[in-house]
DNA sequence: CTTTTTAGTTAAGCAGGCTTAACTATATGC
DNA sequence: GCATATAGTTAAGCCTGCTTAACTAAAAAG
């Protein structure tokens, strides 16, 4: 019992700081490049989730659909997406990353890792090992609630 | 060497997933209390970090006094946020956290944990104990850099 | 073939966040 | 004690995101 909870104890401590220092870290790097935060969550959302249409979207966002329109057509005027019809359906639209939209995410999340990196630099061999076990652990387990649902 | 670059693909990858999902909780659960996620976000920092001054939060954020001024006062007037004077230096105020105020970011927290906690469920007991033993390692080296800086 | 549904766009209008600029009040340096 | 710096507020104005409403065009249903 007093496992259980050191161990949620445990697991809410390292999410506390995480959370607090990845979106603190989003928030100032989207600031960076000159993109609101609902911009570049829909770049994100691109690079994480793959090609998708202007009404998946508004439904990830929860924002209308002339909302996602007005969002993705600033970012197509602004060259960071690439908005081609779809053949298969040509009432849809197909949303793609182009290379500078792609670089811009890529480069956010490089930046994230470092953070990581050092905080990593510091443990000793057992310690990564461990590390890495248990985030595959971890990983694997959210993959698996990913799909379930 | 092949280690090294499987290790940093496990993290980049939880990472990558962890981020993304915190991220896009935060901001439906902001969206649903009302706030939005300039508000909210004050009311998270000054949870993570305890009471603080106005310019506190215009270098945190960084945006100017003004702007900060406006947003402090907005949630002063909703009754998240409790502005006193600063008693050692009447120029200063002190913003503290509402019971209320409290009340939101912990139930946003909550929702946060409450993904972790699914992902945990379905592990077995040694499978937790090293995820457990490994958060406690990266929380302590994030607490380690934080000092350091 | 007509009706209805679905995908997306456009325009008007509102609310929010942010900035600059001007201001008050307190504290600090010389 | 006076000049300067610091903490915060207020107001005007801009830009962005968002919504509703009206619209186009294509697909699906009957």
């Amino acid at each position: 019992m007093t496992e259980k909870v050191q161990f949620s104890q445990i697991t809410r401590q390292w999410m506390d700081i995480f959370m607090h220092r990845s979106m603190r870290g989003w928030s100032h790097f989207a600031k960076s490049t000159g993109l609101s935060m609902p911009q570049f969550s829909i770049l994100m959302q691109l690079h994480h989730k793959g090609a998708c249409g202007v009404s998946d979207i508004s439904e990830r966002f929860d924002i209308t659909n002339a909302a996602a329109s007005q969002l993705v057509d600033k970012l197509v005027q602004s060259g960071y997406l690439e908005r081609t019809e779809d053949p298969s359906d040509r009432r849809a639209k197909v949303l793609n990353l182009t290379d500078q939209g792609r670089s811009f995410v890529v480069q956010g999340i490089q930046e994230r890792h470092r953070w990581m990196d050092d905080l990593v630099k510091n443990l000793s061999t057992e310690e990564r090992v461990k590390v890495s076990e248990a985030l595959a652990i971890l990983t694997e387990a959210a993959q698996r609630l990913e799909e379930k649902k």
